[in-house]
DNA sequence: TTTGTAAATAAGAAGATTTCCTATTAACTA
DNA sequence: TAGTTAATAGGAAATCTTCTTATTTACAAA
């Protein structure tokens, strides 16, 4: 999906859940949807400096949680105590190198995912699976 | 593996690193493989405050971030502020419940899980692969 | 277009989580 | 048993996230 399909869908999702579209809430999401690195907050906040000089970064948290919610961002699993985030929802998963901290996604597509929702059938509803590889990556071996 | 042989195997690890088994490493190690939960840093403090009345919060987060490094524990992937630990090195993975929190294991053998490594097999060299699944468990869902 | 109102923001304080500093203690070596 | 060095306790500091409140702004309705 391109930026701006990804504007209008950012766009009427808020609209569907009663939420104002914000000029903050609107180039945290551009920010965001034009990243490739899986951000953390504060990087985002201060990539919006120049744009948006007086924003604060309790807006950034908060229009990110918010985001979350309506399934219009989403968060990166990792063992990192900073949160990341991105705006890539198609169906897809992680690597993360041990060195550089870089994070890199991967498609799932063929990957067998009913032998792992077999697996806990007995324990509840799965809304969402998610895998993250770790290891070094071209860069950093060699 | 049963408990005493974890501790045997903690011990071990410990003495071939040149770790010294202090009397703080061994409760705080006992205390996670006796732990089903994977349990945070204030938890474990506050599990061990009987036994051990004088620990130290950090003391609890230094030891439990040098044995992850030996690979005698390790950090549970969460989208979570807090870190949570595990002592079962065993091959496994996690499901979360979205409303209680409670992290559970499930075990992966069966799974394809060269399909997955295929996938990534350009980027660098894969270490660990670890795959979360999020949903409401049985008791929540009632 | 203008106005009313409820939601969202900025700014800084506060809370939560993790790491650092330093004097003291204790594990291991010889 | 004593010496050496790593590890600990306790508190301070750093980092990450959320809360509080006065002000601003988006949107709806007139």
């Amino acid at each position: 999906m391109n930026i701006d399909k990804k504007i209008k869908h950012f766009e009427t999702a808020c609209r569907e859940a009663g939420l104002k579209i914000t000029h903050q809430r609107l180039e945290i999401f551009r920010e965001l949807a034009a990243s490739k690195d899986h951000p953390s907050v504060e990087t985002i906040y201060k990539r919006l400096a120049k744009k948006l000089p007086t924003i604060s970064l309790d807006t950034v948290y908060r229009t990110l949680n918010t985001l979350e919610k309506q399934g219009v961002v989403s968060r990166v699993d990792t063992t990192e105590s900073q949160a990341r985030f991105e705006a890539e929802m198609s169906p897809h998963h992680h690597i993360i190198c041990n060195n550089c901290g870089t994070i890199t996604d991967f498609k799932s597509s063929g990957l067998d995912e009913n032998v792992i929702l077999d697996k806990v059938q007995d324990w509840g509803k799965v809304s969402r699976m998610n895998i993250t590889l770790y290891g070094l990556c071209n860069d950093c071996s060699g």
